[in-house]
DNA sequence: AATTTTGCCCTAGAAAATCTAAGGGTAGAT
DNA sequence: ATCTACCCTTAGATTTTCTAGGGCAAAATT
């Protein structure tokens, strides 16, 4: 009858994760997002841990916490922590009969730019499973378990980036509503369609190709530029266009640009590798 | 409604700490001990990881398992990214409000040397908390959560490590078997007191002190050195004292060393901190 | 050769963790 | 002043994780 007493616990390692993420992030709700759990789940960890270590690591404040000095001062040391386990966890997927490949990719891009493109992929990859995820914002692949990213943002120049091409906008809509138009002071008696995300794209086409022109951004809004691409074909409206993403629809004669003037974002179609 | 799909998701942590801890340790069992679970818990986590990874980590033998070479190359990674957890952990705990020192000590250790030094520990240590924990093996201070640890082994020659005393047996008993005896041949009619752990100390100690005198190994068999050395003191027997453990209950006159032989062991009371 | 020991596997039920859903509070917008 | 949007908490539900008990097979012991 050897003595085992119970030994001093250490931290749970899931609260720890939703720690890291969370003074990375900056607070509860992204975090939850990364984790793909709810916000309380995360305030629940990061109170088991506060309780176990007995110090506060986040201040909560009306709208949104903010980290304690200590707390700010383990940030490091965690994420240290976790790109070393993130490290280990790929090798040991490396080992996996099949691999599988992750994309992770926006989801206007997955659907527009990539979907036309994967039988060339998956010939390309052959012997290899293949999973297209679709996310709102690039995932860290150093961290998360994606081998590639696929976004249209502004590049930041990290190892593994490649750009595909320049992000390039412009009016476009079905050829029916382009007879309307024979200049671009015509857009004001349009509708305009809007993406949730890109809300602003309209503001910037204007300012560098009509400058003037002005009109109330009054027009439906989409949080899927995959939907507001297919009601511009049904001639709901005019949406402005990203050259990658309506490349397949003007050379299928689906949409057409009614305007030449083409004004780069200064963002890009960029693909990150491991 | 934006778009928020699973992510492909990770392992889960805990089966990968008791991957680690497998591996390192080279068997289910010893990791179940050191996680303090069952070695069930250990075999479902690592089937579970197996599973995750779809790759075979430990081959399973009749008498335990061996590492896959692929498992095997996966040790390093594993261990590197947990002692970083650890890292960040201890930092963790070092901002708690009231610090508790943690010590892990032998249990005979523990109970003999540590306990009646304990109300001094306790005042130099002034405003920390304390905590005792016996272990039957040194934990590894740098991943787990221990401030200080005593032993009675074999020095290793680790950082932080400070010996106490060299590790010394003789026979004890009490002051009335003592009267039985005269010379080292006496000890053939007398009962022999056997610590589960240290049973060859017998062996050992007649090697040096008295070539040729041999027993029969009929005595009883203590798991705990502690309750050995109580009934020593009830006159149940001779039993092998180590010097630093059978120090007070010399002093007090409780026990008796009838013979003058004195045996290293090789062995030493060693602290190490941090 | 039989027995004991050791170490892992399996399964069902129990225990503990983790999550979601609904609640409540504050700041800035209308 | 009310509304809206955001973010965090709490209680209860769900899922994960653990233990206990029963097997099996090889090695050590008798």
């Amino acid at each position: 009858m050897p003595v085992s007493p119970p030994r001093p616990k250490g931290p749970p390692l899931n609260a720890l994760r939703a720690f890291e993420a969370a003074i990375r992030l900056g607070g509860f709700a992204q975090a939850a997002e990364e984790l793909c759990v709810t916000p309380g789940a995360i305030s629940q960890h990061i109170k088991a841990l506060e309780d176990w270590a007995e110090v506060p690591l986040f201040e909560r404040r009306s709208q949104g916490v903010v980290p304690t000095e200590f707390g700010l001062s383990l940030a490091e040391p965690f994420a240290t922590a976790f790109d070393s386990i993130g490290q280990a966890v790929r090798h040991l997927r490396s080992g996996a009969q099949q691999q599988t490949i992750h994309i992770a990719a926006l989801p206007s891009v997955a659907q527009l730019w990539l979907s036309p493109r994967l039988p060339m992929i998956r010939t390309a990859l052959a012997g290899h499973r293949l999973s297209v995820t679709a996310l709102e914002t690039p995932p860290n692949l150093q961290r998360e378990l994606f081998d590639i990213s696929i976004f249209l943002d502004t590049p930041t120049g990290q190892p593994g980036e490649t750009i595909l091409a320049e992000d390039v906008i412009f009016p476009v809509c079905s050829p029916e509503v382009a007879a309307r138009l024979t200049s671009p002071k015509d857009l004001l008696n349009e509708t305009w369609l809007y993406d949730a995300v890109w809300a602003d794209d309209w503001d910037h086409w204007l300012a560098q190709a009509a400058p003037g022109l002005k009109k109330k951004p009054n027009g439906p809004h989409f949080s899927l530029y995959t939907i507001a691409l297919e009601e511009t074909k049904h001639s709901a409206g005019i949406l402005i266009g990203h050259a990658a993403l309506v490349d397949t629809a003007l050379k299928s004669g689906d949409l057409v640009a009614p305007f030449g003037e083409r004004v780069a974002t200064g963002k890009a179609l960029t693909v990150t590798v491991s």
